[in-house]
RNA sequence: GCGGUCGUCGUCCAGCCUGGCAGGACGUCAGCUUCCCAAGCUGAAGAUCGCGGGUUCAAGUCCCGCCGACCGCACCA
């Protein structure tokens, strides 16, 4: 058995995920994610906001998963979204029409009508590659899954390819919120659905998965990113590097300054995104970003990298893509609904001097109310009201703003996307491990940072109500915990450690007499021998509960 | 959809070639034992062998069909 296989068991005995409706006999592209997959979930969640969202004050939002046609007419997808397929009429097997043509010397331009694809095929007398047949039948297979909103037919609605729609088409309401500031992120964290033909691979290829979000609104003549680190690389399998297949490994800094990387924002994320996989455990070397050229990319993408994790056996996998989205979406939802999706911008041209007396101090003059009439005036020596010097008290000198520029745009997007179900795996595999013939998953302390187990040493009863104390104690502080009294100690512990639990807390006889208790750490088996009401600190201290 | 491999307790697998009571290991549960790392003893539950049909006195086993999974092809914007 592989790597990859030990993990994708345990993660099914150990209640991580596994393939839904197994009773029925499965369907592929559906999993289940079970009780301590959700909690890794949730922790690789926090995790990702802790770098992504937070520090920056980017947004969090949640639109519906069904979208209706018009939002996916607008943005592209019920038109590229869609393979032609051809059928052969006398065995009924499935080719792409383009596909075929091609192979046969047929060149066709993308999006070309299913009919006209049926007619060349026809025309050309195209062999079927399986039985030779040349009578063929084209429809188009729509990658997305499509349903009706209500009662009537023609109302149609699909669920979501992605979660990124759902917020540009709420661009205005969110940019009011946002009080009109740009840069402006946006993220979502919910499920995409993409109904593939034949998904394969188990985990990393679904009909349904969790996505991760972001959608940085900019403006494009100014992106106010942050400064770029010169001082960490990142593997670049940029569109030159692809002729070599080695990566070049560059600082965001220097891939920016070389325009590898055509947006500030682009290299900063990507920084961050390796940031993020090693506080999920992949190291630098099994990470990459992988650059889409102009025929591979989305239809709405001048520029995407994938960053990819090296899996033994599967090869380099996508657990996120980058894509700089230009105005694309925003201005095809702007033309397609009527309603402005306008930025603004407001930048001073030009500015005037002018004087601000400051009353309180002019009040102290007995002719204040004569002087308050007349406009104070510049002179080269000081300022005048009337031929009165004021005294420097009296007066403030202000630029003020005599001619304003305003500049109204379509804000471009830099949007960066994960995959939180591959992520799940990826946390895993790469803390899967073997300690004295066991199965250990060493997590990275930040996940399941929550979860702890509270052990009675021996199954006897005073141990066990104390441990009930434990239990409650940890609960009001907000952890989950696991209570397990069943078995030989190290049995358990031996349980945890495979499940990948991170700290285990044992109630022997020491605690009975002093109310401390021993908690041993699952990747150095070490204890510490710590005071009940003390547990809830120690336990955040070690898991890095504050990010 | 094509080609290949496969489908047997929760998990991993044996049994199929050569038809004759559905087995093992791990896990789970109960009892005993047990004051720190899968220890020991005793016992128990758990599979209509993916589904349907056929051949046969008899089918997990042979034959046909279907379903599903995995791998490869294609697809994955």
């Amino acid at each position: 058995m592989s790597k990859l296989d030990d993990v994708l068991n345990l993660a099914k005995v150990k209640g991580y995920f596994w393939p839904s409706f197994e009773i029925y006999g499965g369907v592929s592209g559906f999993y289940t994610f079970g009780p301590l997959g959700a909690y890794l979930q949730r922790d690789i969640e926090e995790l990702w906001k802790g770098i992504f969202v937070k520090p920056f004050g980017f947004i969090e939002m949640d639109s519906p998963d069904l979208l209706p046609y018009p939002v996916l007419k607008a943005s592209g997808h019920v038109d590229n979204f869609k393979d032609p397929m051809a059928e052969c009429r006398k065995c009924g097997a499935k080719y792409r029409a383009d596909h075929l043509l091609k192979d046969s010397g047929v060149e066709v331009s993308e999006g070309a009508e299913p009919s006209y694809l049926e007619a060349l095929l026809n025309q050309n007398k195209v062999k079927c590659p399986k039985c030779g047949g040349q009578e063929w039948s084209v429809k188009l297979y729509l990658n997305m899954f499509e349903t009706n909103i209500g009662p009537y037919a023609e109302n149609k609605g699909y669920l979501r390819p992605e979660t990124a729609q759902g917020i540009f088409v709420e661009f205005n309401s969110l940019y009011n919120y946002n009080r009109e500031q740009l840069p402006m992120g946006v993220v979502q964290i919910g499920k995409g659905y993409r109904n593939e033909i034949s998904p394969r691979q188990g985990l990393i290829r679904l009909r349904e998965f969790h996505m991760m979000e972001l959608e940085l609104f900019i403006d494009p003549q100014e992106e106010d990113a942050p400064e770029l680190p010169n001082d960490q690389k990142l593997r670049l399998l940029h569109e030159k590097a692809r002729a070599t297949g080695e990566p070049e490994e560059l600082t965001p800094l220097e891939a920016y300054q070389n325009g590898i990387i055509k947006m500030k924002w682009l290299a900063y994320f990507l920084y961050l995104s390796k940031k993020f996989l090693n506080s999920l455990g992949v190291p630098d070397e099994k990470q990459r970003f992988f650059e889409k050229i102009a025929g591979e990319r989305a239809h709405y993408s001048a520029q995407t990298f994938d960053h990819e994790v090296y899996i033994d056996e599967l090869g380099w996998t996508e657990v996120a893509g980058f894509a700089y989205r230009t105005d694309f979406d925003l201005k095809s939802h702007m033309q397609a609904s009527g309603k402005e999706m306008y930025a603004i911008k407001r930048k001073a041209v030009s500015t005037k001097t002018s004087v601000v007396i400051n009353r309180e101090e002019l009040m102290k003059r007995d002719n204040w109310k004569e002087l308050a009439e007349l406009k104070p005036e510049v002179r080269s020596d000081g300022v005048y009201i009337g031929n009165i010097k004021l005294n420097d008290k009296e007066y403030r000198i202000i630029q003020e703003v005599e001619k304003e520029e305003i500049r109204k745009f379509i804000p471009h997007v830099i949007e960066p996307s994960f995959g939180l179900d591959r992520l799940t795996l990826v946390a895993l595999y790469f803390a899967y491990g073997k300690k004295e013939g066991r199965n250990i998953f060493s997590l990275p302390k930040g996940l399941l940072k929550n979860v702890v187990a509270v052990l009675p040493l021996v199954s006897k009863e005073e141990f066990i109500s104390k441990a009930f104390e434990v239990r409650e104690l940890l609960v009001n502080e907000g952890f989950d915990v696991i209570f397990d009294d069943k078995g030989y100690i190290g049995k358990r512990y031996a349980r945890l450690d495979e499940s990948g639990v991170p700290f285990a807390i044992t109630i022997d006889s020491k605690t009975l007499e002093d109310g401390t208790v021993t908690v041993r750490d699952r990747d150095s088996w070490s204890q510490d021998r710590i005071k009940i009401q003390d547990l809830p600190k120690y336990l955040r201290e070690k898991t890095n509960w504050r990010l």
